[in-house]
DNA sequence: GGGCCTTTGAAGTGG
DNA sequence: CCACTTCAAAGGCCC
């Protein structure tokens, strides 16, 4: 608990909390304990929600997941727990519920007349901020609206400004875009379809129907009238990144209110908020002549379109502000140059890390192994994975050799989000059964094979070719079709679908690069 | 220093 | 009634 002032004290009754839970033995700070609505005589004690199920879960776990796994973010934290909550039975769940009724309970007895409602903060300056920029949209919208209807003419107006055309606002908007050059215009839909007959739609963005300039495509929306220039362009909606937002874009982030463009545009069944990757139907060609496209930054200058791209984002930054994806070092960390793509795929900031590039592309020796190790992956965003069942038995996959096993782990991410194109880490004495000497070595070759495959690809100019360099990689083992799934469905269109992955691990586990041969 | 991030569940709010 | 929002915990991070 945390005293934010002098005269707020948060009290939180907890089963295993010191404050007494039956009526008629309150904390002596209480007063007025059992009044209830968090009034105490001469003092606004804040009294907070009783704990429901998963908060008690967390509070049990967060000090083993910690420890486990050498976080210390919260946010990280909680993602982990969120899903260990999931994999728990419905009889281990039951017990914190249990333990949440009673807390409830508990509550109840202590604060009879207390209600969840009293710690809404309606007067709160977030709530007060947000209540105002409603306002202001209300206020907005309805100035439009009086504009639009008014008999005004548009050379008088404050939306409509005409020069030497003297035409009314609805004369303006029959008279289509190429009657109010270099104006700004924002209009109700309802009102221009009125006016024109003719069904007509506004582009959706960071919540509100906003402008959006002919031709333009889908994220590239402007400001609207009075908003600061910034407001415009990016493809943000929400706080995180949108699914199959195509990517990066023309930056409009200082963008005007579009003046001089058709701020709203017809109804066109080939418009999509969301295009495809790939056009539909079976005979479908994608326009990309290479027709390949790859995930990730495996390849980032031949790809049209990303499946799941998820670039590295600053933390704290706006979502368009992401981070770089270039080749991966051998070690599967990302080199800076090559402009990030969309991050979508509820990539967030906390989630996404920096990627920089890992310290040493040199297999790990003996002796040395452990320490440059952890330089090599202290100097990311990334940390160990203890193994699960403690230092010895993180080998059982690997037989008889000896060493020290790790996997590296996406900081921010959950426990299974192995680092891009990582899997087990193994620092190994010995050589390993299929000559590699050390894991590095292996990854090493992975990392080799998927280049070659890059390269051979970027290089084919057919199909054929380009199945040959594919088949060719998945002969060298690091390289495996995938089977049909959710992904070549959605697409509906043929070709053949790769998964990428280490040979012998787990592709849903580790494997993250995918591509498509698309004929 | 305030607010965000991140999780689930309970409860309040508003249309 | 339904969808949406707020708030419980936590601590690092950003402005």
């Amino acid at each position: 608990c945390q005293s934010s002032t002098q005269d707020r004290q948060p009290i939180t009754p907890s089963l295993d909390s010191s404050i007494p839970l039956e009526p008629g033995s309150s904390d002596s700070s209480l007063s007025g304990s059992g009044s209830g609505a968090g009034l105490v005589p001469g003092k606004w004690v804040h009294i907070k929600k009783p704990l429901n199920a998963f908060m008690l879960f967390m509070k049990e776990m967060r000090a083993r997941v910690v420890a486990e796994c050498t976080l210390k973010e919260s946010a990280a934290i909680n993602q982990i727990l969120g899903r260990r909550w999931h994999a728990l039975s419905r009889d281990e769940q039951t017990r914190f519920y249990d333990m949440a009724r009673l807390e409830k309970e508990a509550h109840q007895r202590l604060y009879p007349n207390w209600s969840a409602r009293d710690n809404y903060a309606s007067h709160s300056k977030k709530k007060k901020r947000q209540q105002q920029q409603q306002h202001q949209q209300r206020h907005h919208h309805q100035h439009i609206s009086m504009l639009l209807h008014s008999p005004a003419e548009c050379s008088s107006s404050e939306a409509y400004r005409l020069g030497s055309n003297k035409q009314s606002i609805r004369e303006c908007l029959e008279a289509g875009d190429s009657m109010c050059p270099g104006e700004e215009k924002v209009i109700a839909k309802a009102d221009i379809e009125k006016a024109t007959g003719s069904t007509w739609e506004y582009v959706e963005a960071r919540g509100s129907l906003r402008p959006a300039k002919i031709g333009g495509k889908d994220h590239e929306f402007g400001c609207l009238p009075g908003e600061p220039p910034g407001n415009g362009g990016g493809n943000r909606e929400g706080r995180n990144c949108r699914a199959g937002q195509p990517t990066g874009g023309s930056d409009l982030s200082t963008s005007r209110p579009f003046r001089g463009h058709k701020t709203l545009r017809m109804a066109d069944t080939s418009f999509s908020r969301r295009p495809q990757a790939f056009p539909s139907g079976p005979t479908a060609r994608h326009p990309d002549s290479l027709a390949l496209l790859v995930n990730s930054a495996l390849s980032p200058t031949m790809n049209t379109e990303r499946l799941a791209c998820s670039s590295p984002s600053r933390r704290g930054a706006d979502v368009s502000d992401y981070g770089f994806v270039g080749r991966r070092s051998p070690l599967g960390g990302e080199t800076a140059g090559q402009q990030g793509c969309c991050n979508h795929v509820g990539c967030s900031r906390n989630v996404c890390g920096e990627y920089p590039p890992l310290a040493t592309s040199t297999p790990f020796l003996e002796g040395s192994a452990t320490s440059s190790a952890f330089s090599a992956f202290s100097s990311c965003s990334c940390s160990f994975k203890a193994p699960d069942a403690g230092p010895t038995n993180g080998f059982t996959s690997l037989d008889s050799e000896a060493g020290v096993d790790f996997a590296c782990v996406k900081r921010g991410g959950d426990e299974d989000a192995l680092c891009d194109g990582e899997g087990d880490f193994h620092i190994s004495t010995d050589q390993t059964a299929d000559g590699c000497r050390t894991s590095s070595d292996k990854k090493m070759r992975f990392h080799s094979a998927l280049n070659e495959l890059a390269a051979a690809a970027a290089a084919a100019s057919s199909h054929a070719m380009l199945s040959a360099a594919a088949a060719a990689a998945v002969g060298s083992g690091y390289v495996r079709e995938r089977e049909r799934g959710t992904n070549y469905q959605e697409h509906n269109c043929p070709g053949r679908h790769f998964h990428v992955c280490m040979k012998g691990v787990d592709s849903s586990e580790v494997c993250s690069s995918e591509f498509f041969v698309y004929k």
